[in-house]
DNA sequence: TCTGGGGTCCTAGGACCC
DNA sequence: TCTGGGGTCCTAGGACCC
């Protein structure tokens, strides 16, 4: 096994880089709370028409149970399949606490996702000893402050760290030492490797490309005709073992925003406006709970069949006002509306910008609903009132009742064609 | 058996400027 | 009068990841 630092060709110590990943992180969250299910098939996920399943634990996934699988299949293979729903505020609770155990042994933790992350543990070795015997510590103490199970996966750098911990699943630790890189991926799968979907997979095989090793040996202008540059040049480099990405701390949010498809696809377009005003209302009181203000707007409308548009729209300014955000998604609904049933609606902001030292403007929804509601409804306590910026207090049900209510009026009132503001376009 | 919701990154064409 | 190439911004779509 690997434990001592070697040199590298560039003559730097070799990075040990780990990935930390939590086992089947949301069933084995509830699975605390009810331990008598620990060694029965349980599943996250909504139980309804169009919810899939977001994490199946080990006994599940042996009757074909697995995340992104749709909750009718799942209870088709398992019928005594525990589906529970989830909760994502306890998830990020437990999630909390793991990360703050990562940092115990490292500050260069790069989050992936609300159970993973990589670590950067070249310079922790004095202190912790190899990345082996500090994977081994983190596990345990993941197991004494959690009671949950983590894999650990060990290499020099991200993208071998993050194959590893797949061989280290479940509960276990994988390394790949130095110098076996190529070795190692000689017979790995090509769908292994970060990038390569369906769509890719398929090409590949069109060329007989089924292992990172076959994908090393081909040149790299063969893939670039075939995947385009970016995306060959970062899969010839990964097949050879290549990867120089550093662990970044700090990400900067590109977008922040809200979707939901319905249970059933909606034709009534009274129900798209207030669906759009939710979708917006939601993703401007994050943006204000952020500090962050965006400059596109962009709606997203998967129609019945399943096919998918997106409209955006730049404005000169960025913003986080809700009303705004709004006036711009209804406007681009509107032109494109292909008057279709529709299953899904998104509303996304993006070209994001601090919002520091600039005010943060008022919410005048009184103005939007003026003479429709004598102004009393939204604009006092409604969504985005001033200074409501995250504290949560902006989406409870009451609130949303009040918001939906006096949509309803101005449906009635102007003939459901939903609201728009001249001026926002 | 139809396919969630949160995102990121890339491509490509057109506008516009130098 | 005709034509060029680079850079940046905007928009739409698509692949991919967890």
């Amino acid at each position: 096994m690997q434990t001592r630092q070697q040199g590298t060709h560039s003559g730097r110590p070799a990075a040990a880089i780990l990935h930390v990943d939590m086992d089947a992180f949301f069933a084995a969250v509830e699975l605390l709370e009810r331990p008598e299910l620990v060694n029965q098939p349980v599943a996250i996920g909504h139980n309804s028409p169009r919810s899939v399943i977001s994490t199946a634990n080990y006994p599940a996934r042996r009757f074909g149970v697995h995340s992104a699988l749709p909750v009718a299949i799942a209870l088709q293979r398992c019928p005594r399949l525990h589906l529970i729903p989830p909760h994502m505020e306890k998830y990020a609770a437990v999630s909390k606490q793991v990360f703050a155990l990562f940092e115990e042994f490292t500050p260069i933790v790069e989050p992936l996702s609300v159970d993973e992350a990589f670590l950067d543990v070249t310079g922790s070795q004095r202190l912790f000893g190899d990345p082996v015997t500090i994977a081994r510590q983190l596990r345990q103490r993941i197991r004494e402050e959690t009671g949950l199970a983590a894999s650990v996966g060990i290499a020099s750098n991200k993208f071998l760290a993050k194959i590893a911990s797949g061989f280290a699943k479940p509960d276990g630790v994988y390394i790949i030492p130095l110098g076996s890189e190529r070795e190692f991926l000689a017979d790995l799968p090509v769908k292994k490797l970060w990038g390569v979907g369906p769509k890719t997979l398929k090409l590949l095989e069109s060329r007989a490309i089924k292992t990172a090793g076959d994908l090393a040996l081909t040149p790299l202008d063969t893939l670039t005709r075939l995947l385009g540059e970016k995306h060959a040049k970062h899969l010839h480099q990964l097949s050879l073992g290549i990867d120089e990405r550093a662990v970044e701390t700090e990400r900067e949010r590109k977008s922040v925003g809200h979707e939901r498809t319905f249970e059933v696809d909606i034709v009534d377009r009274q129900q798209v406006t207030k669906t759009l005003l939710r979708l917006s209302a939601k993703t401007g009181e994050r943006l204000r709970a952020k500090g962050l203000r965006g400059k596109t707007v962009a709606i997203k409308v998967r129609w019945a069949g399943f096919e998918t548009v997106s409209r955006s729209h730049s404005l000169a300014r960025a913003t986080d006002s809700t009303q705004q955000i709004y006036a711009v998604a209804s406007e681009l609904f509107r032109a494109c509306d292909r008057g279709e049933p529709i299953r899904l609606l998104g509303v996304r902001v993006e070209q994001l910008t601090d919002g520091s030292g600039e005010e943060t403007q008022p919410q005048l929804w009184s103005d939007v609903f003026a003479g429709v509601d004598g102004g009393s409804g939204i604009g006092a306590g409604g969504a985005g009132a001033a200074g409501a910026a995250g504290t949560g207090s902006t989406t409870d049900a009451e609130q949303w009742e009040r918001l939906e209510k006096t949509l309803d009026e101005v449906n009635a009132r102007f003939g459901g064609s939903g609201i728009t503001n001249a001026g926002a376009l």
